[in-house]
DNA sequence: AATTTTCACAACCGCATTACC
DNA sequence: GGGTAATGCGGTTGTGAAAAT
């Protein structure tokens, strides 16, 4: 148990490897063997510890790797291995000579989840995605009913009411309470009661099923501010969060893969960033550069003018880019709307 | 041409398991 | 049997090149 005691050692060099540093590391296992890998670096006169030594000779150095593109047999016995296997990767890897498990997550994840589901296959489970969709939907109307019964049973009346206060350093500001419609399964009354959506929008079966319509294009003053304050905040106060949901639902919740449209809140006052586990993995393993956050100040209500939209630079990835949240708002919700049309055939 | 975004893949991190004392 | 070191594994992140804007 325990980490690696060559881990804690200082001084060590991290990061991607240099010619230098791979010889010394080649030339020593083909004159010596590996033997015990933590004194591998000390002998072999580099400043690695001695897993990220055995990492680098297992993924890169070791002379039987096959090279190259991975051929379409490859790639069809991987799928089949996957299906049967799941994230093994290192048993998968035994059976592909020459190939790492590294290696075959990388593909997994960049290329042949991409391509399973173009074919209309859910990569986690390889059932067609309509298949997957429909037990999740049923999924989720049975824990609806199951709650409404519970509800009914303890006779406690539903929260009519969302109440939020504005802590924030803006005193000027309200207490703006928010009325929730009743639950509905049509769009009736500009509402979008859509259960997938509101997966989509990281909300679990158990929230509240109310969404609400898209903002209309901000109104703008000629200083470029937005007017239309409240608006604003009923679309933004009633947008839950990763956080809000249980984890016996966050797997349902990974649905926002699909569309690869993290959509999230972040308060910056508590500074309370919330980032969605799933948005990392549906971008496969490429950092986060599709991760999208809103982000605000001022207290427990997030207002259009003190918020902000996050995006991450993937280029340089140590920073966040900040823009005025009501410059972007609008667009990213309706392109949300648009991705869900596609994928589901409904008509937003 | 410059900047941004996407992509592939190398490397790291943390946890689990195994080996050893 | 318990504690610790070593190793293995899978998820995640970082980096740089290519593609797109």
């Amino acid at each position: 148990m325990g980490r690696h005691s060559c881990c804690y050692k200082q001084k060590l060099r991290k990061g991607l490897w240099s010619p230098e540093e791979d010889e010394k590391l080649l030339n020593y296992i083909t004159n010596h063997g590996h033997g015990c890998w933590s004194s591998v670096p000390k002998l072999a006169g580099l400043q690695r510890c001695g897993k990220s030594c055995r990492l680098r000779w297992i993924n890169y150095l070791r002379p039987d790797l096959k090279r190259g593109a991975f051929s379409q047999e490859e790639e069809d016995l991987i799928i089949e291995l996957h299906a049967v296997l799941g994230n093994r990767w290192s048993q998968i890897a035994a059976k592909l000579p020459g190939r790492t498990d590294n290696e075959i997550k990388n593909l997994w994840n960049s290329c042949l989840k991409k391509k399973l589901r173009q074919r209309g296959i859910d990569p986690n489970t390889n059932k067609p995605l309509s298949e997957v969709m429909m037990t999740i939907e049923n999924d989720m109307n049975k824990k609806k009913k199951k709650e409404e019964e519970k509800e009914e049973e303890e006779k406690k009346p539903p929260p009519p009411t969302t109440t939020t206060t504005n802590t924030g350093s803006n005193n000027n500001e309200a207490t703006t309470t928010i009325e929730r419609p009743p639950p509905s399964d049509s769009a009736a009354g500009g509402y979008f009661s859509f259960n997938n959506y509101q997966h989509m929008m990281n909300f679990g079966p158990s929230m509240v099923p109310y969404f609400p319509p898209p903002p209309p294009p901000p109104n703008t003053a000629s200083s470029g501010e937005v007017v239309d304050h409240n608006i604003f905040q009923s679309n933004i106060n009633n947008i839950l969060t990763w956080e809000h949901v249980e984890p016996e639902h966050q797997e349902e919740v990974k649905w926002c893969e699909y569309l690869n449209t993290p959509f999230l809140m972040a308060n910056n006052n508590n500074n309370n960033v919330v980032q969605n586990s799933s948005s990392t993995s549906c971008s496969s393993s490429t950092s986060n550069s599709h991760s999208v956050m809103y982000g605000g100040g001022g207290g427990e209500v997030i207002k259009p003018e003190t918020s902000f939209f996050m995006r991450q630079d993937s280029s340089s990835s140590s920073y966040w880019n900040q823009q005025p949240h009501h410059q972007l708002f609008s667009d990213m919700y309706t392109k949300d709307l648009q991705r869900f049309s596609l994928a589901f055939g409904q008509s937003m």
